[in-house]
Order: C-alpha cells, then structure tokens, then sequence
DNA sequence: CGGAGAATTTAGATCGATCTAATAATTATG
DNA sequence: CATAATTATTAGATCGATCTAAATTCTCCG
C-alpha cells in the first residue's frame, strides 16, 4: 500500500505529471475538461497532496514554529492561538514548542525547526537569551520575530505591549481610588517584562510624589503559588500592611485572590487586587478580576503578519511594535465601592 | 545566500556526497579521519541539516501531529507537554492544533497534517467526530492514538482514564464523609467524557443505596463560569440545598470554588469541592483542592508510546490503555474536618 | 487551406538528501 | 608477493513534487 502520487494521477487522468501538478496549483492555464479528469483521479485514488516534496522543490515552506516558554500560562496560550489563527489563514501551519525557560532546550529546538524547513520562527526568549544567540539566526537569514521580551543588545523584529504604561495606568488607578499602600507582587527581576512592569509601577508612585516602601516590592516565581505567597508578605510583618496591589501578572493574581480568600478577606471590599494581561479567565473570577488587558490575540496576529513581512522580504529592517494596553476595570480593584473620585 | 548543502560539504571535505551523508547519520562506515574532515566542514560553512530533504527520501517523517480542542484547558495543556517530552525523546517533533470541538476544523487540520508528511496523529476528537472519519484515516494507513476520549464505533489505539472509576471513587469519598446531598457539576451530555464521569457519579450513589434527586446533576459548559453557575443552581431554589459537588472537571471546580468565596461560604468546611483531572494548579488553589489525579503527563507519554508502535508496526493490532485514576485528598473536600470515619 | 498567435500540454532537469551496488583502498593470509 | 577479505568511498538512481523551455493542439483569419 504505497503512496499516490502525481505519477498514478498522471497514469490514471491520461496526462502527464506537470498538467497534473499544474492543477493541483489550481492553475489558470490547464482546460476545464482536463482539469475536472484530474480532479476525479484525486478522489478516484484517494491522493494526498505531498506539501513537503513540494517545499523541497520550491525550497521555501509553508510552516512557522513558535517558541514559548511556558505553555501552562493562559496568557502564552493565548497568544498561540492568535498565532496559530493569523498562520492558518495566510496557509501556514504552525509547530508549537516549549522551552521552559532553558536556554539550552531553546537552541535545541530551533535547531529542530530549521531543520524541518520552518520559514521562519517566532520566538518568546527564553530568560538569560543572549543577543549572539539572535545574531546567528539572523545571519544564518531565518525570519525572526520576537514576542512579549526584547533581548537587550539586539535589535530584532519586536511584538510586545507597553509594559511600563501598563503597570503605570494600574499602579495610578488604584492610588486615584486612595490607596497609599499599594504593593507590586510577583515575577522575578531577572526577566525583562518583569523589570518593565515594576519600573512602570515605580514611576507611578514616584510620578505622585509619593514615597516607595521598597518592602511593597515582592518578587516571587511567576505562579498561582507565587502569588500567594508574595500577598502573605506585604498583609503581615512589621510594617504596614499594604491595602492594594498590582500583581505582576494574571496568574501571580490569580494566587493573590486565592490567599485573599483563605484569609477571609474580600478582594475589591477589603483589598485591592489588579492582574496583568487580562486573560479570558481574568472575566469569571469572583468578583470579576481587574486587569490590564495586553490582548494576547491582536499581539499574535501582529506576530504573524510581522513574520509573514520578514519571511516575504527578507532584507526588510527590523520593526518593533509596541502595543498600548488597556486598564479594563473591573470588580477586584473595588472601583465600585470607592469613595473618592475614580478617572478610568 | 543560498543554502548550504552537503553538495558543499563535500566539495569543502573533499570527498563525495555519499560520503558526507553517511557521517550525518554518524554511520560507522566512515574513517575517523575524514569523519572529522567533514565534521569540520560543517562547522566552518554553518551547515544545517535538511530533514524534510531526507525524509522525502526515506519515505518516513519525524514529526507527529497532535490536534486537542482546548489549548485554554491546562489539562489539555499538560497532556501535550507530556506527549512532546515523549516524542522528543524519540526525536520526533510534534505539531500542535487546536480544534475549538468543530470538526471541520479538525478535519481540515488533520488534512494538513498528513499533507505536510505527519508520520502519526495522536487525536482528542472533538465532539461529533464520526467512526466513518477515523476509519478513513485507517484504511489510508494513517497511525492514529485517540487520547481521553473514545469514538463510539470504532475500534482505534486508545488511551484515557477510567473516568467511571474516578468519579465513583470522588462520590464515594463524599458520601463516606456523610454527605447526602451530593452534586455532580458541569459537562455537557453530548461528550463522552461526561457521560462517563455522570455515570461513575451515579453508580457510587446507587451503590449505597441512595435515592438519587436528578436535580443535584447540572450540566454546565466547561470552564470557570460553568462551574460556578453550576454551583448557584444547586445552592439556592426550591430543593434542599447541596452540601457537597464533585466537579467534570478542575477548570469547573475551580469556578465552583469561586462562586463559593463569593458567597462568603468557605470550601471544604461549608461545602465540600472535588475536582477532576489534578492539573497542577489543583494544589495551589487556597485551601488546596482535592481532585481525580488523571495524571496528564503519563497519559501523554502513554499516547506517544502508543502512537510510535503504530508508526513502527502499522499492522499491530488497536490497544486500549485505560488509566486508573486515583483520589488526591486535600482541602477541599473537608475530609480535615470531618467527623465522620474517612477511609482513603 | 496555410500559417500566425494563443491556449494547452509535456519532457527533462531539479530541490537536498538517501540508497544500492559497485569500485577503490587497505589489510590479512597463505 | 599475489590474492582474498575487509574496510572506505562513490556514482547514479531515487523520493514526489515544481520549473523551464519547448512542443503540441486549437483558433482564427486572410
């Protein structure tokens, strides 16, 4: 039971190879009446299309790889779907692979795409990605686009929000609602994005004129347990306790909330609560979680077409995009039951 | 640019094609000398391997495809990190796709799976999938593992959990901490696993002699809102209130678990909560939650084992591999407090 | 009817690897 | 030292498609 190929269609149609592959490629310039012969030896024999001797042929593919790092993260879910969307439209198909923030099993699986002929790659760099790293690719002339982490050093094809607006437009809001002690929970400094969203949270605080308490920073594992943990801290200890945060993202929030209610304590009414990313689980918390939405779906879309860019023209410079995010309000933050004046 | 082939290899190593090729399948054919000749050449001209090249040729691929329906799902998650680690231990690469339950997405996604040389499709068919579907992947030599849900009909490779045994062992653990009025939460009736785990539920119920009141049995999408929606249905109306709900599944638990905070009411002590799956966010829910370990990540090394002796022995007859799951008590379930004798 | 021009079709080379079967180089053996 | 046996290497065909450039068939018109 071997393979159909465009031999057996040729045999079976009466026609040779190339008016065979000529109508597989939908061709204008094959006639009506050969071309429908064709098109019922396809079903006749059952023929699957070999996309990759294909490729081979035209030494191109139709096939993008992602690289993550965390596939357990809905927000790095989300983003792939996007992707794999936006892909899926234009013909491609997309290889997903995780890296768990190593490095090593970063090299190793870009090693494999190219290997499997991946046009091109879209990459969430593992933490600790060196800008040598970037450099080989691009010398090597694979497409590359960067999502979500820009590799200092490198000035590569770049899709991520505006992290520091982001942590910037939250950290004010809550102080607008007339929080004094607001604390920024999770992530840990050794990751861009993290060091974006404290600095965001920083010039927040600093831009009011108001003093920063360095023990309301908290950095802790990215993770529901993370979260919890780094809440426990700024609610007990010496100092004050803090009365809101913004955490660092969804996830790191999702712990908080849950700390917050193994203690008893209501987020929205007797603690502020704002995530980061606006996952769609970030809606059906209880109450429902304030966040900052980063859109995950338009960033893979934008990733996409930036690939798409780079793979059709090669030599095209490197663009960044920076998205602005949104401050989406919701109940966690207690905007409802503020007393002073809320600006969203 | 163009791309490095072992035509330049050899050119560079002085010695033939043939040659070169046999030292990238590091064959033992080779003299040590020119081994490293050509091993040098790679490095120097920056060599990369062309596996779609070889693989045209060897008729065979390295690459698996894997189509589940719901990336936002972390034990859908789990159980593709747990197949891609198997897969890449055996050196394949594997293709993620996601179907969203519409079978003509999945059909199309399959279609371009085999059309770019998938050597295997491990599948979690969506809903509706048809017998008449999977036996025409069979009688076109496609190797085929189904994951977590069985396709009524057909006889294919498959590997789940005994999902009657763990929601039997979730109720009966309920029952023996002296609850009465036990729910089952969430699911739709029109999958199998559903109806599977609804049947567990009632088998446990019926077991001890228990009337069974069809209004604890609420059938909710799944996801977080499902769950918690569920949950209000059960707690409030004209019947006697539930005391305790053993969830379809973590992600509705964890909405039931939500709902309840919102309530004011606490898990475990006011309402008894088991989940299903023990993804592992399971035990970082506060107070932890108790659940129906699945254990994704075998079952994915399962599916990968499954699928790689249906790539290498494509006559071997279709195996059932049916997990049993097991009870991981935490929380949740109030076994801490309870009075009643608890027999784990 | 003959030939220009357009519309269709096709043979043969090619993509980058592997395979087969044969050859060349080396070592062992009588 | 000749020859057999081993060990290394290689030329040429091949995988299943596409591409180029040329050949064939069909129209149309003087």
């Amino acid at each position: 039971m071997t393979r159909v190929t465009i031999m057996d269609l040729a045999a079976e149609a009466g026609v040779s190879r190339a008016t065979v592959s000529l109508v597989l490629r939908e061709s204008p310039l094959v006639k009506e009446e050969t071309r429908l012969r064709v098109k019922s030896a396809i079903k006749n024999l059952g023929y699957v299309y070999n996309r990759v001797a294909a490729n081979l042929r035209q030494r191109s593919s139709q096939m993008a790889a992602m690289i993550i790092n965390d596939l357990t993260n809905p927000f790095y879910t989300e983003l792939a779907v996007g992707i794999q969307e936006a892909m899926e439209e234009q013909g491609y198909v997309t290889l997903v692979a995780s890296t768990n923030e190593v490095v090593s099993r970063q090299r190793k699986v870009t090693d494999a795409m190219r290997e499997h002929g991946a046009a091109g790659l879209i990459i969430a760099p593992a933490k600790g990605t060196e800008a040598s790293y970037l450099q080989e690719l691009e010398t090597a002339g694979v497409p590359v686009v960067l999502v979500m982490r820009r590799v200092p050093g490198h000035d590569a094809n770049l899709v991520a929000p505006d992290n520091v607006l982001g942590a910037r437009l939250a950290t004010e809001h809550l102080l607008d609602l007339g929080h004094r002690r607001v604390a920024f929970l999770g992530g840990l400094p050794d990751m861009v994005v993290q060091r974006d969203r404290e600095a965001g949270y920083r010039r927040a605080i600093a831009g009011r004129g108001l003093p920063l308490d360095e023990q309301l920073i908290v950095h802790a594992p990215v993770g529901r347990q993370g979260g919890a943990d780094a809440l426990g801290r700024v609610l007990v200890g010496p100092n004050e306790p803090a009365t809101a945060a913004l955490c660092f993202n969804d996830v790191v929030a999702f712990g908080a909330l849950a700390a917050l209610g193994g203690r008893g304590l209501s987020p929205g009414r007797d603690f502020a609560v704002i995530g980061f990313d606006d996952v769609a689980e970030a809606a059906s918390t209880i109450p429902p979680m304030t966040s900052v939405a980063v859109r995950p779906n338009e960033l893979g879309h934008a990733a996409a077409r930036a690939l798409l860019r780079q793979v059709r023209n090669p030599t095209a410079a490197p663009e960044q995009e920076i998205f602005a995010p949104r401050l989406i309000v919701r109940g966690t933050c207690g905007a409802a039951n503020a007393t002073a004046g809320v600006n969203v």
